[in-house]
DNA sequence: TTCGCAATTCCCCTTTCGGGGAATACACAA
DNA sequence: TTGTGTATTCCCCGAAAGGGGAATTGCGAA
């Protein structure tokens, strides 16, 4: 049997959500509450195999939620349902603990509740396009900005300041004096128009 | 029609994906390798949709070849179908630029196709397990660790170093002095062990 | 071949950091 | 009440970093 607790201040959507879980013969329905600050008590004493919240709530936000409740609940899983496809807010989400992320805009109920499954196996249901953004936070975006900028050997400097190595240990490293590895950093400066190495670090992605 | 081509050394799996991809009447088996190697000048000849490839191959390695493909074949998207389910092959993947990454060992035909049809729709087709190794990646890791033992000024003066701030700045923003600022960079270093702020920020894993 | 650029080393200088200690105030706990 | 820990400010000092310019080598392109 897997409970389920519901955060969700549209009526329509709330209301539609409670059918889907109670037409499951495996499924409970734990809780449905309207806001964050209602379900604060209620999830709390008695805490649920998954909670599916809204993100965009009347008062507390849903993030804020699950970042007071996640570590008190620890058994309990968080699955974000939103209209947002925002990167901002998709990666506010998983950040403050969100084991899913699926979309209202187009869901079925089929997908709830395979969301909900997977959810409760071990996976985390994303939404097609959600998943995508996630996945493309990985690929570096330097395809030939920055890329082609900095020349290799300015990379290899890059590469080795990130690990927080002193200049002169990036010259050990590099077989040069201090004063080549200062210059590298000076030219990159200038390319990536920052003033010190944490700017060029993130500026680049790396770290 | 979605063309796909598929790189993989296992004969029999290699077989197994051909008829699959065959198998559905929309779907069209633009190449079949059993090395990267080969793989590379045959996919360059007419680049598919979708590339299935395999991480651990004979000589050059499946993340290689998206790698050196990826910048070239724009509109081709590639998948990884592999059995290491390990953080640093699964982020090794992403990061060469794979949209998508599922695990062969419990993996059907349906999903396999799910698969496909997902990545060619700009979804991103992720094994359960897989999803839930990257949604946690989001997640902070210092549960009890660094999370406690800095104070709450502590973050948030890192917070603010993370986004390449001088002290001053900090200062500022703080409404303190540098002084001071300074002063919590000591007992931050000191708490963490480190030497300088990317070293404490790696450690802390912000930026 | 000549030019430009990347890579390298060196000089100057100022600012920023990092580490040592010391002190005050304030809240919270033993 | 007395301590303990956090937050705050200040001192000194040396190392590291950042910014200016100048110069050499070597390699590949015009």
């Amino acid at each position: 049997m897997i409970t389920v607790s519901i955060v969700e201040d549209n009526d329509q959507f709330r209301n539609a959500l409670e059918l889907i879980i109670k037409g499951q013969n495996d499924f409970a329905l734990a809780g449905s509450y309207e806001s964050a600050e209602k379900a604060l008590q209620g999830l709390m004493e008695s805490p649920p195999d998954i909670v599916i919240s809204d993100i965009s709530l009347p008062g507390m936000r849903g993030t804020e939620l699950i970042v007071q409740l996640k570590d008190k609940m620890q058994q309990t899983q968080f699955m974000v349902c939103s209209i947002h496809d925002d990167n901002n807010t998709i990666f506010e989400a998983l950040k403050c603990g969100a084991s899913g992320y699926i979309l209202k805009d187009p869901v079925t109920a089929a997908e709830i509740i395979k969301a909900i499954r997977d959810l409760y196996h071990g996976g985390s249901p994303m939404s097609p396009f959600i998943a995508r953004q996630v996945i493309s936070s990985f690929q570096k975006p330097l395809v030939k900005d920055e890329n082609s900028l900095l020349s290799l050997r300015e990379k290899e400097v890059l590469e080795l300041l990130a690990k927080g190595l002193l200049y002169k240990e990036i010259a050990d490293q590099l077989g040069v004096t201090h004063e080549t590895v200062k210059k590298h950093l000076k030219n990159i400066y200038q390319k990536l128009h920052v003033q010190n190495k944490i700017e060029a670090l993130n500026k680049f992605k790396l770290i």
